[in-house]
DNA sequence: TGTTTTTATCGTAATATTGCGATTGAAAAG
DNA sequence: CTTTTCAATCGCAATATTACGATAAAAACA
């Protein structure tokens, strides 16, 4: 980055310093619902959610030991990548998982599985 | 959380701004597990690796729309996740999947899978 | 021994993430 | 209407991540 000003600008103003668009769609929607999981909050988060039967809403923030405002972030983070919904209930919110992308990455990953060689080098 | 300086600093510095040791060894496995294939390019290491019937090395960054330092980098974090190997072979090195960590992860989502509940709220 | 080839590491810049307190918003209860 | 309650959002500080070029390290080759 010599500070050539030819036509880049708005490529590095949309998407910072990490190159997505170099990746196929593909790829990047798996690694953001990776990402959106790769919190052990949010992994408590969602076993929590699958351990209750009837769905839960403020007694997360009594369940982890974070503040209401972070959990509030990473149910939004989960809920933008499609693994949690939340329904208004009065006035708190319930929320569930959403059977969908869990399936999507358990077949994913039933699917490298089966691609793996048995030895390699 | 009130400013006493009783004796967490060793915490703080340790661990930073994330409180992972706040969440069971269990969440923080399956979350380290995760975020090391939490990115565009580690998944598409992966599924390279996967593809080519004898390993690879320095191919990947041919096929990558990346320096060799950030190559280099991606696959030293899949590996010190323990998702590739990587064995010397004369100058290169190849490196190959290590095919345990994958079934965990695929026997994790079916297992959460399995605990969906059909309705939620 | 020197040179090339291949990969790892260092240093740095530019974001992105995590977490909190404070505040806001909106529905329920009084 | 006012107060309470629950959840979302804002603004900030403290890391963490991503990416690159430059450099180092180690084996193969000349």
């Amino acid at each position: 980055m010599k500070g050539h000003e030819d036509g880049c600008e708005i490529k590095r103003t949309i998407m910072g310093v990490t190159k997505s668009d170099q990746f196929s769609e593909r790829e990047n929607e798996i690694a953001g619902l990776l990402k959106a999981l790769a919190h052990p909050a949010r992994i408590a988060i969602v076993e929590y959610l699958l351990s209750v039967d009837s769905c839960i809403c403020g007694d997360l923030v009594d369940h982890l030991p974070l503040a209401q405002s972070t959990v509030s972030q990473h149910l939004k983070e989960l809920k933008s990548a499609g693994i949690i919904q939340g329904n208004v209930e009065g006035t708190s919110i319930c929320y569930c998982i959403d059977e969908k992308v869990l399936g999507k990455l358990k077949s994913y990953f039933g699917k490298l599985e089966s691609k793996v060689k048995s030895k390699c080098c």
